[in-house]
DNA sequence: CATGAATGAGGATTCATTCAT
DNA sequence: AATGAATGAATCCTCATTCAT
């Protein structure tokens, strides 16, 4: 993945706890207090040991970072697989997929926020960046061309830009909700986001489908 | 506005130059480096005064900081401003209105992205935020509402909530294209946000016009 | 007096004006906030002159400290003398003299600490504060002399010392009286100051006189 | 005590000797220059640390002043004690303790002002002060109503008053002379301040014992 | 005489990182 | 592997004083 190096060889099972303690503590501190802001005194206190172990196991603030956010990536890439054989008709398989979206984005906005930030003035974490980005601009616009390829969606729509745009419509909207407070359930959100995103592309099988609601 | 209290009375032509030059020179660090790492010394050498000179104007570096973010939020409203007689059908005016909006993003991105991080820290400057968006809120759902009275949009869609996740959609994509690099020409993209816009909507006397495009 | 050197020659009637409004600020500033914390803009908004102005007057915040220094040593001077024909006994002329010597330094005290530490650093200071306390000494081992040759005082006490100690205990009154809020009227103060006083030296007309208060 | 917080809790040896170092060498900073003026590099450099370490054991200037000042205030207890079953007649046991009062405040007279600039704007030292004044103040009542009681001394004085002003004598004597620089040797002041201590309480025991001096 | 903008030395404080134990 | 004391570069901010107008 990054080229962010930790040290994280050869270490005993006390070891791994404690490294495991850390990057735990660490999130929560850099998720609570930004990245510039979070104290690695924080960090170690959370974890329960002390100031100088931290460096046993990362180099320095940045490197625990990297872990970090390596770390919500991962989640974030498996929290939203919608699984192959899901069921229904397209119309349903968007909802659901715009649904796991959102929580993905939302139970991790402000650390992608700082993901943003630190990609800013250091490549390894551009890269991450970019990663992430990439693993849902895809699969949205594959999603895409497979509706076009049947005949389901608007043919003339570029399937790349047209993920990048309604993709950052649902990305955009759990920042809003969660971070700025703006009132919504979670059940009407992913609705209006689906409802959006079908007509934006022209789905067919849809325009009456869901006229219902 | 924001209540960030600023030494801006009763100064001099000179004073008020240099008041202006570190304004400036201030909106250059913080977009260069971000709040954090914009220095004050760095501000004073751009504006070419020295250290002190600063707290003659500033009480701290977050109240130039609401100075600039000031200016920016003043712009960005100015700068979308769609004349009120905009000419032409109502996709047209979308497209006008899209394309000022993504320009008006595109320029401030990183400004604003600060804002949202001061803002997580100091109400004045999340009161400042809030009044942005809302400006840009506000005016999403009334140009829907108006559509809805004339029977040309969806009359099931939530105003307000719809303007949020489609004027996030333009927001998003502004950062997107301009921080993180992805290519696409101004011309395509307000075309292709409009489309999607449009259709979301269900703007009714398009559906057939720009299909040719 | 003290060799702290003010410009205060050729003035007009508007420069003398100016500089005795710097004059008073300087003392109500002092005394509020103490020498180190009282701040040169401060002086001059209270005297209603610019910040620049102030030099025109004095060479520095010291010089300002000198002037006013020795505008209150002058002021204890000219306050603290008994009428040289005050009548009555012994005993009431010492009591008139305590009278004036505790409002004398209880008006002064915040400013008179002030000197004191001043003193530890300039030695023009030191010698404004020597010759403030040598006065009163030296009118205290006088009038003690004077009572002695009299036979109305025990005439082995050493008149410097004694004078010292006592002045010392009415001058720490103050202090205790007033900045530290001690609570007591100042006649109570006064009559008990003025007996201890007089036992002390052995004034011999009193021993039976104030028994009957 | 006062409600300075200080950092001191579970300290390894070596802790405890940089702790006390910066204590002590905070303590001689701000005997030789005072509050304001003594410097926390200069702290460091005669407690042989670096800067930053200060921090580890105090929190500012302030808290390591809290910290010397309570150590004074302790110190001064302790040191004024006469001893319970003090030998000999009341006379002798007054001169005890006014040499111990003497000493006491003539080691500590430029920090104990220092502690009444500090009660100036801090409660915390406030409380400090008073409390010390108060222990010195009570014992002197104490003292004074018991001969009262034992029918040695003038029954119609209040006692705290009279012990305030009687203790503020000495006091301020070891001010005058240590500070100001009085010149005079323990022996003769001691026996004054207990000559004019004795007779103006009127203890009658004595009033031709020391009369021969 | 008066103004007030400009100066910059000086000081307190923070915190990531190192290192001896 | 863990500890926690020590480090010192980096930064913000204050305020007496100077100077051009």
């Amino acid at each position: 993945m990054a080229d962010v190096i930790v040290k994280s060889e050869g270490l005993t099972a006390r070891g791994r706890r404690t490294r495991a303690a850390l990057v735990r503590a660490g999130r929560e501190a850099f998720d609570e207090h930004g990245y510039e802001a979070a104290r690695i005194d924080d960090v170690c206190a959370r974890a329960g040991v002390s100031h100088g172990t931290f460096y046993t196991y990362f180099d320095s603030k940045e490197s625990l970072f990297g872990e970090v956010a390596g770390a919500v990536v991962g989640e974030m890439f498996t929290a939203s697989i919608v699984g192959p054989a899901a069921p229904g008709d397209p119309y349903t398989r968007i909802e659901a997929a715009n649904r796991l979206y959102l929580r993905a984005w939302a139970a991790n906005s402000r650390l992608v926020r700082m993901l943003e930030q630190a990609a800013l003035t250091e490549d390894g974490f551009r890269d991450l960046l970019l990663e992430l980005r990439e693993v849902f601009v895809r699969r949205g616009a594959e999603g895409l061309r497979r509706l076009q390829e049947q005949g389901l969606a608007d043919p003339t729509l570029d399937p790349r830009l047209t993920a990048i745009m309604l993709g950052g419509m649902v990305e955009h909207f759990a920042h809003v909700w969660l971070d700025l407070g703006e009132r919504a359930d979670e059940r009407t959100a992913v609705e209006l986001l689906t409802k959006l995103w079908a007509r934006a592309i022209g789905l067919t099988s849809v325009s009456t489908t869901e006229a219902s609601q």
